[in-house]
DNA sequence: ATGATATATTAATATATGTCAATGCTTCTC
DNA sequence: GAGAAGCATTGACATATATTAATATATCAT
């Protein structure tokens, strides 16, 4: 199971200019990324990162990080079609970073509290 | 220049469901976010989060955050070839979240302070 | 109940992105 | 200087994602 140093780190230890407990540890954290645990964590974490790296979703991020709204209000200020806006907005659900209610036959958005969303606003505010 | 309401949001005012106040203060930040100024930032912002949607990426920079390494230990740590790992790290570059420097002929990059680094390290560590 | 409204879902298409072989460039070694 | 090592770039391909028309679902108004 453990894995041999290809020629090139080979020749990094032999020039002194990594140590080899650098290349051991480099390969325990390497491990640890490749474990189960890490994997989900990992995906988890894609999911959600991947979900404010889109303009439109820091858009719908940054609209409702001043008060909830609902599709239509999105579409209305956003000018993209509907199907569009319930897609991003379905993607940041998934992701946790919003919250869905009813109202009426009105459906609600709001942002749930969260250190991704503190990022996008320090970024963008 | 002024838009008109949708004949949703309009209904939405009507019975009182959204106050006209609120409406209005949507439609300023929507044209604030469609200002230049704001595009530009927009831009920086996506290129930014979007490099830290990726899992490959991601692992990368839990790798660095330790030490700074050079392509060839983060290839033989991840398990990828040469051309991918310089991809994802050419990315990560142009988001300014590495730095690299050469040493002897090997390149090495290693992580800037940022609180996007900050973010990520949280969610995985 | 019927038609209209608000949203979600589906499906098709276009675009973007990750992967990696091949190649080029630079620096080192001999 | 010739060859090798380390990395970047290019190009081709596969996959993923955004977009949006069409449709489905659920709720409301009358």
């Amino acid at each position: 199971m453990v894995k041999k140093n290809s020629a090139s780190v080979q020749r990094l230890i032999e020039l002194k200019i990594c140590q080899p407990s650098d290349i051991r540890q480099a390969r325990v954290d390497a491990e640890k990324l490749a474990t189960p645990e890490y994997a989900a964590k990992l995906r988890t974490t894609e999911k959600l990162l991947g979900a404010i790296g889109d303009p439109t979703r820091i858009k719908i991020l940054l609209l409702l990080s001043r008060r909830e709204m609902c599709v239509c209000e999105l579409e209305s200020a956003l000018e993209l079609p509907q199907p569009t806006v319930s897609h991003h907005l379905g993607l940041l659900e998934q992701a946790n970073l919003l919250e869905r209610s009813k109202k009426a036959r009105w459906v609600f958005y709001k942002v749930r509290d969260s250190p991704v969303l503190d990022l996008v606003k320090g970024l963008m505010l």
